[in-house]
DNA sequence: CAGCTATATCGATGGTTGTCAATGTATGTG
DNA sequence: CACATACATTGACAACCATCGATATAGCTG
């Protein structure tokens, strides 16, 4: 054993995210990691009364409803998003304190 | 034209996101989108001097080499890791600032 | 130079994902 | 009931991605 390989492998000195906590974190950066669900995001944080059905949705992306409808389940089951359905229309908006939630899981790290 | 498509859809009251600035952020979050790559993050911040070399983080993620020098290649390119050649060895950091610009990106949507 | 070590790169492969067309479901309207 | 509308779900397909084995590169050591 010379002091080359020594050298190279120290203890470390903080505790990490275990595999777990890593897979919760990772499923939401999932949901953040394409370009058309922030912009749903940004869409419907923007809008009048804070929510925004499909059909709102549906063209500034210049996507089909099909998709649009499957992104935002996607940030549904994240937890980002809050889904109400109101006659024929769902209303989609930003579940309170899920921003700063998710913040949280990067500062921790 | 009749009340019930007029009670749809309405002018967003706040400025949104468009295409190009989704993709930039997109791409950050994408490398977050991993398990493997938040514990990299974890270790390298938790590490003594806030650096570790290739040889610290193969053992705890239970991956091959070439694996590891992948994931690592994917943080730097998103700005989020920084490398220094020391000898034979890389040593990995966190770019200073880096995760609080990445919240950034989230609280500005 | 020869050999070893740490790391990066390449090629292949199985699994995941974003998108669409088609269809299903539920609600409202005549 | 028949029809239209808003949305969800399904199936298919191309593109992407995480992983590995093999190989290449670069620095150290004898």
């Amino acid at each position: 054993m010379d002091a080359a390989t020594d050298a190279c492998c120290e203890p470390s000195g903080q505790p990490t995210i275990d595999t777990y906590e890593a897979q919760l974190r990772a499923s939401v950066f999932k949901a953040l990691a394409d370009p058309n669900r922030l912009r749903l995001l940004s869409i419907v944080k923007g809008s009048e009364g804070g929510e925004a059905c499909v059909c709102d949705l549906t063209e500034p992306l210049s996507l089909g409803q099909p998709t649009v409808s499957h992104h935002l389940k996607i940030l549904v089951d994240a937890g980002l998003l809050h889904r109400e359905k109101r006659g024929t229309w769902a209303y989609y908006s930003l579940v309170p304190g899920a921003i700063e939630r998710t913040t949280g899981l990067l500062e921790s790290l």
